[in-house]
DNA sequence: CTGAAAGCGCTTACAG
DNA sequence: CTGAAAGCGCTTACAG
């Protein structure tokens, strides 16, 4: 036998046709049960596999998922944000699971990412994880829309988004971790991150922090807000700034677990202690959030269920059937960041119908 | 123009045939620069992508890696080994430059990967990364090697392996370490972590460990001793057995940053210092290392340089060029946990030919 | 410099 | 239940 065997050299060695031979591996009702076992047992001697790109030439499919990773451009080469990381890796068991390849990518926004994978059908479809500044990513969301792309995204479930998303309640989130410090006495909380439309996550959980502020009588106050991206040197910046304006402060909830590790290290570099002077609760629940000192208070976000349904959302849109947005419950870690030791709160599970119309409109956009 | 335009619908388009559009589109020399031009501006009016599977199909290439990761079985689920997650990032980064496609995968031992990714030309090429126990692995290498498979694994560099690896120099690194924490002043030095040939990194780490104490004029103490796996669990476990010894301790060298974060974190909980009362070196520097309280003194694996190493080496592979095995040299991070503050060492990088004959033998193996 | 033709290895209507 | 045949969309010798 010279190379690889093909499906011809099987249908010899078993005497049957090749189609019978393509049937009985794809487990076709049809074929006879002894001439199946016959080529099963031939295929299995010679070591014989199907030619994944012949396959997917004739079915026009590619069994495979392309997660396209955007990284904020600031961020150190070698230092991917954490969560992302735990993300991909429940992405890529969920794709496992499910008998699907998992193509990964860092992107830059600059690509069109349509012609990339599903054009080339490299992929049926994509996943879309991190992005820098949502306005600008905004735009490549509608073109994939426009170019019936099969996608979808984490990250905030926005009313007037182009496609659908899979992600947190930010708002539930940034509300049950300031309610909490709030419930610790904690009157003069800040809010270390970006808080606009360019980062809507942020800008959810900033709202969330804002109407349990509002709730105990209280107003945010501009002095304690100071915008980040999600590193542990802006995290650091940020929390430095606050503290120079000169307000008092007694608590800081940041948008990101990055964030707070860098403002706990502001704190100590000017000789404040965590909680005692100050109490600190990140979002995400990071690994690296058990390991600080004090361990980290912070918002968890499930990555494991946000990754199947990622992938299962994905699927059932490859398969045109109807899919919707969703929005996870979002869990509050408590850790010794925040100076309180307690049960974990749950919040519950929202979704979100995709806008009406928006299934047809990708479909009418491909034909 | 119905659906994905293909290079016929070009070829029309532009009055040439469709071989030649293919040829323009491959940049042949022998297409006219007019023919081309006009080709190349009509497909991408038509935002033409040739399509990946009949093209693969064609030339029975992939231009696709696949990275297979094997995670320790009973590390928790969504916690992956954080240096592993950042070869992963380093070698999707190092792809996409090379203009290749990663494939990634978690992996049991149990299958066969040459039939799952090279036979069925998903992938030109395979890296493996991580693996649970040496003994169990080699022999699926073995396998690969019989098999003809292209790959290269994240590893140390053994004389007698099956096929090729790239790796730390692990004897340089647990010698730098072990000579730093002695010039500390330190005699009762203790390892944590397998030390046997289940795990020839650590193993290797031990033996540059045992030789630094021996230049020393001392011997490593079976009692300072004790078996962990790569996680925070395993450490905390080991450092508590060593320290229930009873034996006197002024220092912990770990085989990997998560066995020396759970071995602080024992220290810690019996009351112990760090570095006061005992001084502690991990391996790896992932990212959580400057987060520990105190920072962690590590030895630095330089992920980017190896990633980039395993790629090009595996891509060497492909195309039958020579290849050899490469161990990377270390680089001691001082950071707090030693109970020191110096220059970080260096040590020189080191170059192991692949056995004699060994890539003639992949070659025979494949006829 | 370019075209006509073969063929990569499958899958699947169409017949029987 | 099975076979003969067409065709997925390319790439590349072979001719000219």
């Amino acid at each position: 036998m010279k190379g690889k065997p093909n499906s011809l050299d099987i249908a010899h060695l078993a005497g049957v046709s090749q189609a019978t031979v393509s049937r009985a591996l794809r487990g076709h009702a049809s074929v006879n049960r002894a001439t199946r076992e016959r080529i099963l047992q031939v295929a299995r001697q010679l070591n014989y596999t199907v030619d994944k790109n012949a396959s997917n030439l004739r079915t026009q499919q590619s069994g495979t998922l392309a997660l396209l990773l955007f990284e904020d451009p600031t961020i150190d080469e070698s230092n991917i944000n954490p969560f992302f990381l735990s993300m991909l890796g429940s992405i890529t068991r969920a794709c496992a699971q499910r008998g699907y390849d998992l193509l990964i990518s860092f992107q830059q926004l600059s690509r069109d990412w349509h012609a990339d994978y599903e054009d080339c059908h490299k992929a049926d479809g994509l996943i879309l994880l991190g992005y820098g500044d949502y306005l600008d990513y905004r735009s490549r969301l509608e073109a994939l829309v426009a170019q019936g792309t099969h996608f979808v995204r984490w990250g905030a479930v926005l009313a007037d988004q182009p496609g659908l998303s899979i992600g947190g309640d930010n708002h539930a989130g940034g509300l049950a971790a300031t309610r909490h410090l709030l419930a610790q006495g904690r009157r003069r909380i800040g809010f270390l991150g970006h808080a606009s439309l360019h980062a809507p996550e942020f800008l959810e959980r900033h709202q969330g922090y804002a109407a349990a502020l509002r709730e105990a009588g209280l107003t945010p106050d501009p002095l304690l807000q100071a915008d980040a991206i999600s590193t542990e040197g802006a995290g650091y910046e940020a929390a430095s700034l606050v503290l120079e304006r000169g307000a008092r402060c007694d608590a800081l909830f940041a948008a990101s677990d990055l964030i707070a590790i860098g403002a706990m290290r502001a704190l100590f570099a000017r000789g404040l202690r965590v909680p005692e002077d100050v109490a600190v609760v990140g979002y995400d629940d990071i690994p690296m959030a058990q390991s600080t000192h004090p361990p980290l208070t912070t918002v968890q976000q499930d990555t494991r269920h946000a990754g199947e349904l990622l992938v299962d959302t994905l699927l059932r849109m490859v398969r045109e059937e109807d899919v919707q947005s969703i929005k996870l419950p979002p869990r509050l870690m408590v850790r010794q960041s925040c100076g309180a030791a307690q049960q974990p709160a749950r919040t519950p599970a929202t979704v979100t119908p995709l806008p009406a119309g928006a299934r047809r409109a990708r479909r009418q956009a491909r034909s």
